[in-house]
DNA sequence: CAAACGATTTTCT
DNA sequence: GAAAATCGTTTGG
């Protein structure tokens, strides 16, 4: 089932990005179905959170979206040229999002290979967060986005994680942030080869 | 209107 | 393991 839009509105960014883990990305993109499941998520606590783009309530054209109710794609560029998806949670008004930083590949892997440009399956294919989007067709014009569909969503499959799987650590490239830098606010599935390497612990 | 920066990835050593 | 690439967004003049 498609995760309806009061499981984004909840208050508590930091239970969502965990509940996400587990869950199924999928995206409809000129047609093309691709999925995968979530491995690794990064909570992002709006106006109280330094590391956020929206702390302090900063509202600029780019930022825009995540105040708006949940359940809806926050889409941007970093560095000139990775797509990074969010989801964004809570009520308006409150900038609260969630960014996924990996999917272990499910459906349409050709596609994605096409789209990465590899011939191969390997971790790196889908592991990171502009990796990922990249595979999955992802593009900032799909910022602002519903996520009950029809281009992007995410499901419940029932697949069922034990909770000791489930590792939080520090986030990653957020050293800016001062002392919220150390929240462990990134979640991921322990033992899974799509988890990004990036430095973080 | 111009300058600096980054929620990253890739490539080279 | 370390450094470079690269451009939209943000910030200052």
């Amino acid at each position: 089932m498609i995760l309806p839009e009061p499981f984004y509105t909840r208050t508590d960014v930091v239970t969502i990005a965990k509940e996400l883990l587990g869950k199924v990305l999928v995206t409809n993109i000129n047609g093309i179905t691709t999925s995968g499941m979530i491995t690794e998520t990064e909570a992002y606590a709006g106006a109280s959170d330094k590391a956020s783009h929206a702390f302090g309530n900063r509202r600029t054209a780019r930022t825009e979206v995540m105040f708006a109710g949940g359940g809806v794609a926050y889409v941007y560029l970093c560095y000139g040229i990775h797509h990074l998806f969010n989801v964004v949670t809570n009520v308006q008004d409150t900038p609260h999002a969630i960014l996924i930083r990996a999917i272990e590949p499910l459906e349409g892997i050709p596609e994605m290979l096409q789209r990465r440009r590899m011939e191969i399956v390997k971790p790196s294919l889908t592991s990171g967060p502009g990796a990922m989007s990249m595979a999955l067709g992802i593009h900032t014009r799909h910022t602002g986005l519903s996520l009950q569909g029809p281009e992007i969503w995410i499901e419940d499959r029932g697949i069922k994680l034990s909770k000791n799987k489930i590792v939080s650590a520090t986030r990653v490239g957020v050293a800016y942030a001062a002392e919220d830098a150390y929240l462990p606010y990134r979640f991921f599935i322990q033992d899974n080869k799509y988890v990004s390497k990036a430095k973080g612990l």
